[in-house]
DNA sequence: AGAATTTCGTTAGGCGGCTAACTGTCCGCC
DNA sequence: GGCGGACAGTTAGCCGCCTAACGAAATTCT
């Protein structure tokens, strides 16, 4: 579970008695950021129960992931197969790809590597650069793994109809364009007062 | 920003190709699941940025919160003054509110004490217990910071009308009791298996 | 009253992020 | 053709969270 967050949310008549004292204060947005926050992590919480139980984190599943994606062909079933691109296989790739920096990285791929799942070769080009490999071991477990991470998933949205999906997820897109120009804004300011 | 994620998440076409493969992945809830994670992450961001200016965490943030839900009489202005609880003080009951475990709310509260935020003071009657209280320097912080914070959560759910925000509210409390309810049934799995 | 259990806060150690600084390699430019 | 930057990957060290185990104090049970 990542951060730490209030077990128990401030009522909504709290937050009204609240805006008094801090005219900043919009009761409805926050209430909806802090549920918005309380509910991903308590659905991401469901499903990394289910990763440490196999032994894995958030981070090295989702370098799995990307490593799955760009081994198999992906594009086996689609007529245009051969447009598919290759995922990233490189740490800076992967890095990029996972949000991370590459020194984290670099840690991640540590674990997979010792526990058997990846592979580290050397670029025989670029003498700077390492390619990651997905090994048969590491295809093996997302195999086995998957299905259950998928069942855990649709159980957690299973209370949402089809039209609630659509809809949560248009909201949602709205937030994370905001947010995006927000922190844009942001990294702007700083660059510009430094 | 919390967990590592995947910087674009995989296109809606990807997902139904991928639920070929695997019966259990229901594509539109690994949609809202991978977009409720992604936004809550970039949302989050927004604030802990923030944050990390004014030199303190999303968990010592919370931790001065709760202290000054329960320091001040809150219910100042209420008609029932008298029955408004007085919020946690010990690090028992803050770590159960703020859902960390007590070994966490100690490392917070040492860096609390150390930036003169809190100070911590022995119970006269339990020996075994601390208060925690606020000192004039955190609660002159709170009041200087929060402004600013409740200025950018704003800004984040300005794109969603109070409509909008009613129903983002209410699909995101049916996915929480959801996840609730899954944690807890695998609580049991887990005690009944052990 | 004394022993066993519970509870409180802390400590020790691990893990997964981060930044900053480093080494080694490639590339462009004089 | 050598040299200064740019870039890949790693290392070192920090922080915040976790679990496990501990000592001290309170409580419960005989």
């Amino acid at each position: 579970m990542p951060h730490l967050l209030l077990k128990d949310l401030p009522r909504f008549e709290c937050l009204l008695e609240a805006a008094k004292e801090f005219p900043d204060l919009d009761p409805s947005a926050a209430e909806a950021y802090l549920h918005l926050l309380r509910t991903s992590d308590e659905a991401f919480g469901v499903t990394e129960r289910n990763l440490t139980e196999h032994n894995i984190s958030q981070g090295r599943f989702c370098v799995l992931m990307l490593l799955w994606r760009s081994t198999r062909p992906g594009g086996r079933n689609l007529p245009d197969a051969d447009a598919i691109v290759i995922g990233p296989r490189n740490p800076a790739e992967l890095a990029e790809a996972a949000n991370v920096t590459r020194a984290t990285m670099t840690g991640l791929v540590d674990t997979l590597e010792r526990d058997g799942y990846v592979v580290r070769e050397p670029d025989p080009v670029d003498r700077r650069m390492m390619s990651v490999c997905l090994t048969a071991k590491g295809e093996r477990f997302l195999r086995e793994f998957l299905p259950g991470h998928f069942r855990i998933t649709s159980t957690v949205m299973s209370t949402l109809t089809e039209n609630e999906r659509k809809t949560l997820v248009r909201l949602l897109a709205k937030i994370q364009s905001q947010a995006a120009a927000l922190q844009a804004s942001q990294q702007e300011a700083w660059s510009a007062s430094s």
